[in-house]
DNA sequence: GATTACATGTAACATGTTACATGATTAC
DNA sequence: GTAATCATGTAACATGTTACATGTAATC
């Protein structure tokens, strides 16, 4: 019973982290926040925008972030910044390793029991992914030129994300590359032999 | 009230297709098909393994899979199978579009808020990302092997194997030589405006 | 003046993870 | 015969999403 410590004021999660992180950067509203999450921190760390106002509250709570009620355009807006105490336990975070990188597509998913359904299923699966990242590539190359427009505002940001956005970028490169030779390989039964190569090929490049 | 039809059997979620699936290949115990959800779905659908034990008995209960005892090595165990109506519920599932993809990773998010920490946190957190995909590479390469292996065993199982692997080995390339380079960017200022040109570049080739 | 988008939430629910608990078997 | 690993779970908890609900400002 007195073997664990009560959790009296819930710890940090990865997500809290996230809008900790947002709010070092400078003060936010709420609405602003949650639209930053969705633009940017969502390639990282997608979670719904919902979540934004429940953490928020939170963290002003727990004594990891302050309001303050401050005309956004036209309007009185409740404004969020980071206590010492937030900075405190953002930098204490930064210093832990983190957990395992993640992917997780119900595409593939479904394309690797796509033999128990249709061909054509499979195939649109595919036309759907290269259709999403085409997409994402779009949204990317817009935050990208943000970030170079952006360069005096936050000097010292500007280098890891340029760095961290090339990696989205190469990922979707990659993603949108493979969903076009999958589609071909899968289209014919022929270029199953093919596919076989590419294996063997990896294997013995590995090895060798 | 009468408004919402109220659910009272569950709905299937994406991961109990994903047993689904696996059952529809072969009948398994529940510690292999835990094994292989560890050793090959987590890849495209990261879940705990316990979530197994209780997925199956709600695919039981709904009669979706069945269940038989049946020796595994000397022991008996309880092994399980799909049923028609399983297999009716896959293929429905099976046609449906997909959610979206989704990447997440503590380390990135670490990295992006890594000018509020020291320099030698991010530098290690692109080591251990650079070690975990070194990891992955090996089990890949693994598991790759197996499937040549396996190829009379089933025989339409192993094309669409060998092409999400593929992607699988893609991906992990992209960041193993991502990680590399960050490394390197970060870790003297110089190179920034080295990064910065690759971003100019990135926007020009699009643009252009 | 009506419609659309902005802005801020909340309640109910679904999902997922962690940390045990427990016995059997195998390897030494 | 003891330690490690196999095998099967469960309870408590943490997290996350969906589907509303509601008013305000901007636009036409």
């Amino acid at each position: 019973m007195a073997n664990r410590p009560s959790t009296p004021s819930r710890e940090l999660t990865p997500t809290s982290f996230g809008i900790l992180g947002l709010l070092a950067t400078r003060p936010w509203s709420t609405y602003e926040l949650a639209a930053q999450m969705r633009r940017n921190l969502h390639y990282l760390w997608p979670r719904a925008e919902s979540n934004v106002y429940a953490e928020l509250k939170r963290l002003a709570e727990s004594g990891h972030a302050r309001t303050r009620s401050e005309p956004v355009g036209r309007r009185p807006r409740t404004v969020y910044s980071i206590t010492p105490k937030g900075r405190r336990a953002l930098e204490r975070w930064l210093a832990k390793p983190a957990s395992a990188f993640r992917v997780e597509s119900e595409a593939l998913v479904k394309l690797l029991f796509s033999p128990f359904g249709s061909r054509e299923d499979a195939l649109s699966h595919l036309a759907r992914l290269s259709e999403e990242f085409g997409e994402r590539e779009a949204e990317l190359t817009g935050i990208f030129g943000e970030y170079l427009a952006d360069e005096d505002r936050f000097p010292d940001r500007v280098h890891i994300n340029v760095v961290l956005y090339r990696l989205l970028w190469d990922i979707t490169q990659t993603v949108s590359a493979w969903a076009d030779w999958a589609a071909e390989s899968l289209a014919e039964p022929a270029s199953r032999a093919e596919a076989l190569q590419v294996l063997e090929d990896a294997l013995k490049q590995r090895r060798g």
